[in-house]
DNA sequence: CCTCCCCTGTGATGCTCGTCACACATTATG
DNA sequence: CATAATGTGTGACGAGCATCACAGGGGAGG
C-alpha cells in the first residue's frame, strides 16, 4: 500500500534496553554482550517497509518501538494482514531460521526504532548460547499462536459480524491503567487495515461499526473505543 | 469428527528408526541416547485423537509412520484443518514449549506410529543440548510456512476455484517414483477433509472436481491424480 | 488558510458459494 | 449377506458480502 521509505542508521542503541530487558531477559551478562556486538539499530518512519514478501533473509529485527504489521498480498489486490508485531518482538524470525523468503512483508505502523541482526551471526550467536536458542523456540512459539488466531478469523468464523466481535474482543486493553475502565480500548487501525485483518472488505468494516454502534455495542470517541456490551459480543462470536 | 480412540502402547521404538534419523539427525551420539531414554513409543489406529484443541499440554508426539492432521474446529460445525504432518514431523512442539492448551486437535489420518516425550523430560533435554534447541527452532519454523500457507488458502484467494488450483499444485509428488510421471499426485483425503483444508463446502469441493476433469485440467483413477493442465491451473492461482 | 489526499460512510447491484435436499456408490460390521 | 455408515454427485435457492460509485470529513503540508 506505500512506498518503501528511506532509513537512518544510528550507531548504538543507547535509547533502547528493551533488548537486553525483554526479548533475551533471561539471559547471561556474556550473552548480552554478545548480542549487543552483532546487533546495530536503524529508525524507520510511519509506512516504512523493513523487507518485503518473497525477499531473501539478511537477518531478524528486534523492535525497541514501534509497531509493525506483518501482511502478505496477493496478485489480485487482496491483502491479509498475518499479525502485528508489537515492541519487544522479533520479526523475521522464522524465515531467518529455515533461510526461506520472507513469507511476508512488515511495515511500519507507527515511527520505529528496532535493532536489525544479520543472520549469520545471529545463528552463529544462538549456537553459543542453547539458552538464547530455546528463548527464540518460545517466541517462535508465540509467532505461531498469533498466525492461528488469524486462521481463525479467517476460516471457523461464519459471517462478518462474527469476525469483528472476536476482533473487538481480542483488542488487548491499553497498559498502563489499572482497573478504570476495563472495556476502554485504543484502535489505532484504519477501516482498511482491519478488514485485512479479519478477512472481509473494508466497506464492510464500516458498516459493522455504524451497525454495532447503533446497537450500543461500542462507542467511538477519535481512537478510543469502549465495548459497552461485552456480553453481546460474546454471544455474536459463540453463535 | 469421530470419537477418541484407545492407544497401545509398546515399550521401545525399534522398528523406528526415524528419531534419529530424520528429525535429530545431525545430534551426537549422547544427545541422541538421551533422545531414545525419555521417549516412548505408541501405535494409533486411523482416526485416533493424539490431543484434543484447549487441552493442557504434556509434551510432543515424533511421527515415526503415518500422517496426522491437526484441525481447529468452531462452535458453528465448521472445521479447518491447519496442516497435516508426515512421518519424521513433530506436533504439539509449539504447545509444549509454551505452556499454552494445544490450539488444535490432533487426529491420525492413517495407522499411526509415533513417540512421545513429556514436556518435562524434553524442556530438559533440550537446555542440555543447545544444538537440539536450534533444531527445533528450525522446526518451528517450518510448521510457521505451512501456517502461513493456510493462510494463503483462506485469505488470499479470491474464488474456490482459485484455491482448489493452488491445492492441486501444493501436492506432493509422491516420493520414490523418479522423473517416470511427474504430474501424478496421490489423493488421500475426503472433499470434506480437502473442504476444510481450502476453507469451502464439501458440496464445492465435489463440484470443482468434476469441473476440472470436464475441462481436462484433472484425471482421476481411484486415488491416483493427474495433473493434466498444469498451466491452465497455474494461470487460475494467478489470476 | 487553502488544497490535496487519504480515510470514512452509505446506497445499489449482482454473484459466489453455503445450505438443504436428495440419490447413489462404496466400504464397514454384525 | 443384510444393513448401516460413510463418502460422493448434483440440483435449486437465497443470504451474505464484494464490488462499484460517489459524497463528505479531517488531517498534513505547503
Amino acid at each position: 500500500m506505500n512506498t518503501p521509505y528511506g532509513l537512518e542508521v544510528i550507531e548504538d542503541c543507547i535509547a533502547c534496553p528493551l533488548l537486553k530487558d525483554r526479548v533475551f531477559c533471561n539471559l547471561g551478562k556474556d550473552a548480552l554482550a554478545g548480542l549487543d556486538a552483532i546487533s546495530s539499530s536503524a529508525t524507520y518512519p510511519k509506512g516504512a517497509i523493513l523487507f518485503v514478501e518473497g525477499q531473501e533473509p539478511h537477518g531478524v529485527f528486534i523492535l525497541c518501538t514501534g509497531r509493525v504489521k506483518l501482511y502478505g498480498a496477493a496478485a489480485n489486490g487482496k491483502s491479509v494482514i498475518f499479525r502485528i508485531a508489537d515492541a519487544g518482538e522479533i520479526i523475521g524470525l522464522p524465515s531467518t531460521l529455515s533461510e526461506k523468503p520472507y513469507e511476508v512483508t512488515a511495515e511500519a505502523l507507527e515511527p520505529t526504532q528496532a535493532n536489525f541482526i544479520r543472520r549469520d551471526a545471529f545463528l552463529g550467536f544462538l549456537r553459543q548460547h542453547g539458552d538464547a536458542a530455546l528463548k527464540v523456540a518460545e517466541m517462535l512459539s508465540h509467532i505461531y499462536y498469533a498466525t492461528c488466531q488469524e486462521i481463525r478469523y479467517l476460516g471457523l468464523a461464519g459471517t462478518a459480524v462474527e469476525k469483528f466481535a472476536r476482533f473487538l474482543l481480542d483488542l488487548k486493553p491499553p497498559k498502563g491503567i489499572a482497573g478504570t475502565a476495563p472495556d476502554r480500548r485504543t484502535l489505532t487501525l484504519t477501516h482498511e487495515e482491519i478488514a485485512a485483518m479479519i478477512g472481509t472488505s473494508r466497506e464492510t468494516v464500516s458498516r459493522l461499526i455504524t451497525g454495532f454502534k447503533r446497537k450500543h455495542l461500542i462507542e467511538q470517541h477519535g481512537s478510543s473505543l469502549v465495548l459497552t456490551n461485552k456480553k453481546a459480543l460474546e454471544e455474536l462470536v459463540g453463535a
